[in-house]
DNA sequence: CAGATTATTTGTCGATCGATAAAAAATGGA
DNA sequence: TCCATTTTTTATCGATCGACAAATAATCTG
């Protein structure tokens, strides 16, 4: 272990390449673009990181692992189906309109339309969306086997509606739609979910 | 009025235009992908179409003359708010999931993630999202004054929560999900207006 | 100190981007 | 028939794209 230290801090050099692409998307952001935005010269992003499309990877990595993590949080966290389909929609609102911040979802914004030659990331991308709605069936689905929710309940159809949601919101906030007007329309989605609630003794 | 007439029909080349920018988007179709598509060559495009932008809006304005506009003709058509909003949601699913042609939306997905020297189309696709969200605030607000739905409806709520949904389909109809699932969602979706119906005599 | 290793600097690569200039070809009107 | 007009053909433009090679500099080990 030994060569010529690093003179740039990597994790903030990164942390700027996430603002970068959740920002402008991965073919909006050029190397130019992250050359100027991490201060450094290119050869050192290649040396540091790989490749763009390999920083672009970690970059989103790093959305999900905090400001994008707050469906796994509320999976995790939250005891009822109820408080964890809440919990996801209220802080994605928060995390998609936070001020000073890049608008929307990285995952949903960042590779939706590109060319050819990187469909590889494109799917990629849709795989995490996808994974996503899968979690939040499968929470439901618990939720009914649990007695939480009425036994005739549809779970897949309910999961695709609230991950349905969860994009348009993304939409929503990166056209300016300001916060209150999203919780509110959160608000009004909760009732589907409401609706089908057992009742508890 | 004299000239060599043009040997190739321009409303063809403006549909297999239309389709390309729908699948991969502004920035995603290079001026060589139309080239080998509409199968002429690039002076011949720029002089039938005047710039690639300027070849994008004519392209998305004949999505929403066509396959696009099923907001406003559902809107115009429809005699209650109630079947405007149902027929707007399952002629979405229907033409964002249609066999053999592209997925999702090309307004929502055509322009979200680009470089700056293109924000003038990110912004002018936005306008038109935000239009048809008031077009359908609008129409709520006046089913509410008409009695068809609970005086105490929040009108905007409402029309937020369904163009978000709208939105949401056409994320989810990229990503693959098939048609009756989508289906499905907009029936669990519908619940959120039938429990603002008025009881009518 | 010498040698191995890693980072930084500097310059540039071939490919592709959107766009156009100039010349040739095909029409209608006088 | 000849001219004005428009389209087509052909070739190419400068800018930018992502990526890297080679030389230099800074560190640890022995």
């Amino acid at each position: 272990m030994a060569g010529r230290p690093r003179e740039f801090d990597r994790d903030q050099a990164l942390e700027k390449a996430q603002d970068a692409f959740w920002t402008r998307g991965y073919e909006g952001t050029s190397m130019a673009d992250l050359v100027s935005t991490l201060g450094i010269a290119s050869a050192r992003i290649y040396a540091a990181f790989g490749s763009k499309e390999d920083l672009f990877r970690e970059a989103v990595g790093l959305y999900e692992a905090n400001e994008g993590g707050f469906a796994t949080r509320a999976l995790a966290q939250e005891p009822t189906a109820r408080r964890v389909i809440e919990r996801m929609l209220r802080e994605a609102v928060e995390t998609y309109t936070r001020p000073g911040r890049p608008q929307g979802c990285m995952v949903v914004s960042a590779a939706t339309n590109c060319a050819v030659e990187n469909d590889r990331l494109l799917e990629w991308l849709a795989e995490h969306r996808r994974a996503r709605t899968v979690s939040i069936v499968e929470r439901l689905n618990e939720a009914v086997r649990d007695g939480e929710l009425k036994p005739d309940t549809d779970a897949r159809a309910l999961g695709d509606y609230y991950a349905a949601l969860l994009h348009g919101l993304s939409v929503q906030a990166r056209d300016g739609v300001p916060k209150e007007r999203l919780h509110d329309l959160v608000t009004v989605a909760m009732q589907a979910l409401d609706a089908r609630r057992a009742e508890r003794s």
